[in-house]
Order: structure tokens, then sequence, then C-alpha cells
DNA sequence: GCTTGTTAGTTACAAAATCAACTATTACTC
DNA sequence: GAGTAATAGTTGATTTTGTAACTAACAAGC
């Protein structure tokens, strides 16, 4: 009665749904790290985004931020604010257009960033490390297929 | 001034990590079968979550499927909640321990599952087919494997 | 140059997630 | 078996996100 004989290929798993693979492992392996900037610097996932994003790619406006890494607007703006506010990042007032703002990291900022940056580099060799060379090249090809499908 | 030369090795790209590589093709590979169970059945996440469990293995409990999905209790709790007000599923105290809940999915609560499980069969098969068998296969283990690190 | 449309970014309100504290029940220990 | 700890699940307060409406600036058409 519980699982009825209607159901008769039962070879479809939850477990086996990639998005729900995908999600998990998604969580899983941002759990660690996540721990170090929230720990470390109070932030959030969105704003470790945007500090990433500007000390990556240097000097963005907010929506160039949104863009490339599908974050809302709204988020941006509020993570923008807060970067702000810790002084983390200063806005100016673009010349050409006074509706844009370019953001760019402060001294501060780059320093958090460099920080960051070898941690999640040395978490990425380590999740890295539970695969083959070949092999998380590979996962990296598909997950980048798969994030830019639409 | 704005990329200073400090950072000499600048072959880390935010594109290349993989948690945040992992989150993109979470968020985009979710959002299209998303659209199916919210759009069909005005159900969240965790709700389409917690009647998947119930579909796929039968009788469980809140904890079983926390424990299973990784869902915080709160939050199982209520998508149980808002899956018995929709008549999705019914609860039964357990004469063992009447602390437990034994959850089981009512007819229409399976008829929705069956319903869902036949899309995201077929969204499955859409995503893998972006990719050779071995490819897919491949990927399912990888992420299976970082999904249950720790 | 004035109306209309579009764009960058913010703000306000509603929905949802998180975290801590709570109830009720069972298990453990002496 | 009384007292303490642990467990299943709920509830309430706070934080974060999502949605819509908003401001300010620019662009286009006429």
């Amino acid at each position: 009665m519980t699982q009825d004989k209607t159901d008769k290929k039962d070879d479809f798993d939850l477990q086996e749904f990639l998005p729900y693979l995908l999600n998990r492992a998604a969580e899983e392996s941002s759990l660690e790290f996540q721990q170090v900037y929230k720990d470390r610097y109070g932030m959030l996932r969105t704003e470790w985004r945007v500090l990433f994003h500007l000390g990556n790619y240097g000097e963005m406006t907010a929506k160039d931020i949104g863009e490339r890494a599908k974050i809302h607007k709204t988020k941006v703006s509020r993570a923008v604010s807060k970067l702000e506010q810790r002084r983390y990042l200063t806005r100016t007032r673009s010349l050409s257009d006074r509706r844009v703002e370019e953001l760019t990291l402060t001294t501060t900022g780059h320093a958090v960033y460099r920080d960051l940056r070898k941690v999640a580099e040395q978490y990425d060799a380590k999740l890295a490390g539970l695969f083959s060379q070949d092999e998380s090249d590979l996962l990296r090809k598909m997950l980048w297929r798969l994030a830019h499908m639409s």
C-alpha cells in the first residue's frame, strides 16, 4: 500500500536527480569555506561574491557584477552597501553617466580579498583532490556548461 | 593601480572555483524544474523535497527526512505542516514512541508525486543529454562524492 | 524641448530561512 | 523511581531574500 505497483520503472531515484545532486554538492562544498568568510569577516555569501568579483576583475559597476554572477540587483545593492559600510570598497559616480557607480576595493578590501582568495585556492585544491586531474577538469567543464545553459 | 603586481599567480579565477561553479550550476539547473512545482502546485523547494522523499522511500518520519536530505528540522516541520494542510500527507503518532510522527502520502499526494516525478525524470534526461552517457555517469558520481564529504 | 521609454540603483513590504528557546516524551543513571 | 539528559518536533524572534514600486538620469521620437 505504501508503494504500489503502478510505478513500474522504479529506477529513477531521487539521489540520482541532477538538480538535487547539484544542490547537495553545492551546499556541502560551500559550508567549510562559508565558515571562513563568515567567522573571519562577518560576510554573507553575496558580499563575498561581490568582493571577489571586484578583486578578481578590478573596477566594476553593480550592474556588471549582477550580470556576470547572475545576482539580482537588489542583492547586489545591499551587498555593496554593507561592503561600503565596512570600508571594503568605495563608490564613485561615473562622469559619463551619473546613474552608474564605479566600485573599487579599498586597501583594506583588497587585503581581505587576498586573504580569502588564498583560502579559496587551498580549499579548491582540497576539493579537486578528491578526483584525478582529468576528472576535476572535466567536472569544471561540465559545471560551467550547466551554469550557462540558458 | 586597480590590479597591482603583488598578485603573482593570477591563474586562480573565480569562475574556476568549485563551490562557485557548483552553486551556479545548481541554481541554473533548478530553475526550470522549480517553475513546475511552484506554478503547478504552489510548492516550495523544501516541500517538494519532502514530498519526493516520501514518494520515493515510502513512510518516513520528519527526522528521517531531515537526516537523509540534510534539511534542518524547522524547515522540515514547516514543510510537513504545509503539505498536511494541502492534504498531500497525513501524520500518525508512532505507537512505540509518541514523540515520533509517521508521515505518509495521501492518494492526492502520491498523484502529485508521480506527476512531478515524471517531469523530473524528463528534465533529468534533458540535462544529462548535454553530455555523453559516460560523462553524465561520472558527473553523478562526483557530485555524490562531494555531497557526502563530511 | 517635451513626452515616452529605458536603465542604474534604492527602498519598502512580504515571504522565507535561520537560530534559540520551548513542549512533550523517552532514555539513562544512581 | 526520582532526577537529569537526550530526542522529536514546534514556535517565535531575527535576519535574509524576493518582489514591486520607486527615484534619478539618460535616450529616442517627434
